[in-house]
DNA sequence: TTAGTCAAGTGGAGCA
DNA sequence: TGCTCCACTTGACTAA
């Protein structure tokens, strides 16, 4: 099958008369990113990765006449299915649909939430902002915003996103590598009984603090249905 | 069907 | 008071 490797351009796709200089750099740029699609982005940045593994696997064939007109090709390796043309599809009509309306549409009281999906360039471009600076100010973001047909809400919230997602991933890493012992935490016990002689009198002992519900339970929440203090069973006594 | 992803929603905190 | 941040959660969507 032969590939088609007409270059792609965020000019044709926005089909605006945008800051030539900027998108004449990023389409380069993306086709780059499309042909070696190893080495513009960052390892282990699962955003990154995916923005990567569409940009690899979507080719677009668009021109300024009909901007309607675009088509998903395999790449050397082969095997792409009809899906991400569908998810094309639906990315292009919503980006139709959402060019330079977002607020209007967003006003409307429409029941069902919607999702608008960042078309590959958006999204390329959103990444290789987030590698040089993982904040904007805020010219910057309307910069990038009007640069990409964006809102500035929508790059500011894609912002905080990806920096929420790179936590989140970094901390996984970290608890991954982490031994499990490490985890463990020592906390200091009273002795009641040594050698079998009672240390303290039932009096001396003071009562339980019982903590709050929620910080009992930070981590298992679905332990309140055992409600140990209502039931009385072998829990209870293993609880407190 | 289910798990994963992602843009957007929510709510509290900090700041000018 | 309004803005932006973080730390989630929600709901739409997709792939396995």
């Amino acid at each position: 099958m032969a590939i088609n490797r007409n270059s792609f351009s965020i000019h044709n796709i926005l089909n605006r008369g945008l800051d030539c200089e900027k998108h004449c750099s990023l389409d380069e740029e993306y086709a780059e990113a499309r042909d070696c699609s190893s080495s513009s982005l960052p390892a282990g940045n699962a955003g990154a990765e995916s923005a990567q593994r569409r940009i690899s696997s979507c080719v677009l064939v668009l021109d300024s006449s009909s901007s309607d007109q675009h088509s998903c090709e395999e790449e050397s390796t082969g095997g792409e299915d009809n899906s991400l043309e569908r998810r094309h599809d639906h990315n292009m009509d919503q980006q139709k649909a959402q060019s330079c309306n977002f607020e209007e549409n967003h006003s409307k009281s429409s029941k069902k939430r919607s999702r608008a999906a960042f078309s590959h360039a958006q999204v390329y471009e959103l990444e290789r902002r987030f590698n040089l600076q993982r904040y904007l100010s805020g010219p910057e973001r309307a910069d990038l915003a009007g640069a990409l047909k964006l809102t500035e809400t929508q790059v500011k919230i894609w912002f905080q996103n990806r920096r929420y997602k790179t936590k989140r991933r970094q901390m996984a890493a970290e608890l991954a590598t982490t031994p499990t012992t490490a985890l463990a935490k020592r906390v200091a016990v009273k002795v009641l009984v040594r050698n079998d002689q009672r240390q303290y009198n039932a009096e001396e002992l003071p009562s339980p603090s019982v903590p709050p519900l929620y910080q009992s339970f930070p981590c298992y929440p679905y332990m309140f249905c055992f409600q140990p203090w209502i039931s009385g069973n072998n829990l209870s006594g293993g609880m407190y």
